[in-house]
DNA sequence: ACTAGTGTACTAGAACGATAGTACACTAGC
DNA sequence: GCTAGTGTACTATCGTTCTAGTACACTAGT
């Protein structure tokens, strides 16, 4: 499990752990039917509080990413492949359509700001795997 | 004076006055010696508690980009306009650089999130003026 | 049966952002 | 001088997020 929690992100933790978990599902790093790691696990990995990663996998299973294994565990639900493929596009546009909606009031001439997202999509190319 | 708040954006609301005023510096729109709304002006536009202006326009004086002058209002610094074009690029580039680094731990094809940014930035030209 | 591990629920408190209301020193305009 | 408008400071309250600690029902493994 390789997680990646910044704490300054904007977004709250439970946020990122779902969304986080979510990624995971829709790039087929995790299956249907199997296991997470537990809520105390991922809490000590993480350094977090256990009642933190509890609210981000109670929220998981209201989105039926996840489903309960009573005694054992979590483990991820039948057809959330295709549910979370789906909302990972809704939730990156959304996140990137208000940092260029920012962009855009800020006065920044269009092509300078082109040349930001190339310079910062190229890099993501060199770096992504 | 036109801005444009939105409570739900992650940044704190007294960030985003901050921001858009050091955007509005930088693009020209307000220039050095120029008065700023007062704080209970702005409040009452934007329907924000005044003290919530108060603590953005405090925090624009620790940057040096406001000046008071007593009993009238806050003018817009000496020298504000070139210090604001230096820090809006890495204002931008900052909040870019998390979404494109969120979006690249999603997995998702890097093909993809290269057409998502295009199709983001179509759209941001064709709206921009 | 016993133990250790699951998820879940609950209370309490800290930290932060935002709101609400009040008070004060100052200045421009009359 | 008086009034209305500045910024500033202060206390109090609320909601959210996160932390902390405890308790409970359940199950796998022995």
């Amino acid at each position: 499990m390789f997680f990646h929690i910044d704490p300054h992100n904007g977004l709250a933790i439970y946020d990122q752990i779902v969304r986080q978990i979510k990624f995971a599902v829709a790039g087929g790093l995790l299956k249907s039917g199997e296991l997470i790691p537990s809520v105390r696990e991922l809490a000590r990995e993480l350094a977090i509080n256990p009642n933190t990663i509890a609210r981000a996998y109670r929220q998981l299973q209201d989105d039926r990413v996840l489903a309960a294994v009573r005694g054992t565990g979590l483990e991820v639900a039948t057809g959330a492949g295709e549910r979370c493929r789906g909302e990972r596009l809704k939730l990156i546009r959304a996140r990137l359509r208000q940092v260029l909606a920012e962009a855009r009031q800020s006065h920044l001439e269009v092509r300078e700001l082109r040349d930001i997202v190339q310079q910062e999509l190229k890099q993501i190319e060199r770096e992504g795997a």
